[in-house]
DNA sequence: TTTTCATGTAATTCTATTTGTTACATGATG
DNA sequence: CATCATGTAACAAATAGAATTACATGAAAA
């Protein structure tokens, strides 16, 4: 697979910040954490920053923590936030001559919108908050499954 | 912007095809409408073959035809018959150990796909009769638009 | 103030996916 | 049997995304 995205990405780095808001965790370990290169966090991490979702210091004890409460910040906020598409919008071009490529397109784009309508309105309804619970029911359920978990001292 | 994306490019031949259900059409004149490579309109079209969408037939006035009457083809079976990829499934990896991964992935699975699900629903609801229709609403209202049309005689 | 640590960003390389191309086999028609 | 068309495999090219390198900027510690 290798599917990641940078959603799901952001998504795990975030939450795992959010267990701990009092200090700032720097680029390279979220790297480690998301099997990543410190550089490709901080580009993904720029859009987050200037949504006001983190906030990034530099020099000694520096590095990103969130800048919001995780009940504050929404699935939909991130997603919108790294700009990432998540549907293809499979159109043909910008404003094709043929009548029939119109249709095609119009059709075409009017179902997609609708589709990035739902999966955003649906995405903005959970909250970082939500998922830590999420993850607390889990651990719950399969206390040992906590000691799986890779980036844990 | 190019992002033709093969749903798009098989609904706009597939319209045309339905236009003169006579005579089948060559791939070699299809790659043209499509500005592409007929091998590439062969591979794109054996999926719809397998799906009992189009027929193809070898030799001479041979080439492409449909298989079904158009208001029997619905977007959603063009769809499915391309397994093209519309959303983009950003899950992190197959079974992640991290509870924080399993639980976006299990949030971020249900969200796609119920926007997939929807997607499909809505695709299945419109057929290629419904579109051929469409194209006729826009030539009613711009008659001189089919003269811009780029591949007819 | 100088060193060290961390982000910010541009420029480049790497890699995986998709698309396009070439070549040739298969089958149908005249 | 010559021609036309699809069917496919194999390969090349283009593309997009990710990873890397390099260096500038700013903040804290020594």
């Amino acid at each position: 697979m290798k599917r990641s995205g940078r959603l799901s990405v952001a998504l795990h780095l975030l939450l795992h910040m959010a267990e701990r808001p009092d200090d700032p965790i720097v680029s390279e370990r979220l790297a480690e954490w998301a099997d990543t290169n410190p550089v490709v966090i901080r580009r993904t991490f720029a859009g987050l920053r200037e949504a006001g979702i983190v906030a990034s210091t530099k020099g000694h004890g520096g590095g990103w923590r969130l800048a919001r409460a995780p009940a504050d910040i929404s699935l939909g906020d991130i997603q919108a936030a790294l700009n990432e598409r998540l549907l293809t919008h499979a159109l043909i071009e910008d404003t094709p001559g043929c009548l029939v490529e119109r249709a095609v397109n119009a059709a075409l784009d009017e179902a997609m919108r609708e589709a990035e309508r739902l999966l955003h309105e649906r995405l903005s309804r959970l909250s970082l908050a939500d998922l830590a619970k999420d993850v607390a029911v889990l651990w719950a359920a399969d206390p040992r499954a906590k000691g799986e978990h890779p980036h844990e001292p």
